[in-house]
DNA sequence: TAACTTAGTGTCGCATTCACACTATGTCAA
DNA sequence: TTGACATAGTGTGAATGCGACACTAAGTTA
């Protein structure tokens, strides 16, 4: 590139886009991989991703490979770290930045094991993975964690009418750990960020629970 | 770049670091900015910051760009967030990876006006700056104002002796409110990261202080 | 209609946080 | 030397938030 006079050529390299996409299966938080079919890590199971185009920003490229490769728009998606070792990737020198996504699941299921060579892989038994990927993974899951605790992010992960139950169940599969019925209760619905409908879920045979929905889709409070 | 049969080939942009340095100083909070005089921005305050050289890491690009430009070794840095829109840079396709430093103020000094071309701008008080630095460091002072509610990062602040009374107005100009002195305290001595020293500071016709220390220099805990 | 399964609800004790004011110890000037 | 001044340093009590805990409600099915 050039400068101006009297400066130094400014190196070049390949910039890429590592989507990290969770979504919540009966078996835990899961994530969407790629099997790959070329060199390098021909074979292994990648994240979707793919090469920032010109005239693109880092976050456009992100929603062009969830529509391209994926197929899903509008999934609640952010910018996690930019992992750039300079021998992550044997072609040569990329420079990779990684989001993270997340897919309600709900809608989850449709894009598993399709000509698209995807599927989704429970973050605990991750078969060994191509480049950094199984990292970036890892940090992806640690932001995750992290930020159930100060917002509201785990509503991105639910369809448009949800129990209190399923979201429990979410948030427990997420950290790993079981809540406490009421305590769950009282605090979810003290954020105010859902209401209650006039519909209810029959699923067994048992009572039928109210369905919520999220007030403000798409937005994601930081609280406390 | 090739990136093998049948493959399009991958954009190719340069990689800068930019790197947001803070200090405290009386007026409060403070960011080391470098006047430009080349062009695009000639004139202009920026963030100090270089292009990513071949073989090096965003990591160790951060560090070179803060021994070579401002001739500091071992501040506290992070990354911070990537930025890449197209038209950021007007030479061309430049994306930035921003990172976010701390300098101990006694060592804040010694910088400016140098012949380094470096000033420590308040930042609150910012002139109009070159390229999206001003965006890059909004994002940075937000992050810092975060972490200092959940990490023990405001010790990568303070010189190697410092007293409870300055590290309380360290919290205190980077939260822009006043906060009690008998809380403040009991809570950062619970967090078990500083030790009284046995020298106390004399600073005027007044009742000396005592002198603490940070038990493990370097690193940042997360609390709570 | 009785057994089963999940939905849904309130209280109390404990710990944490916050508000708050006075004594201690040095310097300096009269 | 002593009194005025300035910052250092210290504890308690009230309010609030958080966690532990068990039973009733309402549907299905045999």
């Amino acid at each position: 590139m050039h400068l101006g006079p009297g400066a130094e050529p400014a190196p070049l390299v390949a910039i890429a886009v590592d989507m990290v996409i969770f979504t919540v299966t009966e078996r835990g938080l899961a994530v969407l991989l790629r099997r790959r079919h070329e060199a390098p890590f021909a074979g292994y199971w990648t994240l979707p991703g793919g090469f920032l185009s010109d005239h693109e920003s880092p976050e456009a490229g992100a929603e062009r490979v969830l529509a391209d490769k994926i197929g899903v728009h509008g999934l609640y998606a952010e910018q996690l770290y930019t992992f750039g070792r300079p021998d992550r990737d044997p072609r040569g020198r990329v420079v990779s930045i990684g989001f993270f996504a997340l897919m309600p699941w709900n809608r989850a299921a449709p894009l598993a094991g399709e000509a698209h060579g995807t599927a989704w892989h429970s973050v605990d038994t991750l078969a060994p993975l191509g480049f950094d990927h199984a990292t970036i993974i890892g940090m992806a899951r640690q932001r995750l964690v992290a930020k159930l605790a100060y917002s509201t992010i785990a509503l991105q992960l639910m369809p448009q009418r949800f129990t209190l139950s399923q979201l429990q169940s979410v948030y427990e599969s997420i950290m790993g750990e079981a809540l406490d019925k009421r305590n769950f209760r009282k605090w979810v619905c003290s954020l105010g960020c859902i209401e209650a409908t006039d519909e209810t879920y029959r699923a067994g045979s048992h009572r039928p629970a109210r369905l919520y929905r999220v007030k403000h889709p798409g937005e994601v409070r930081i609280i406390k």
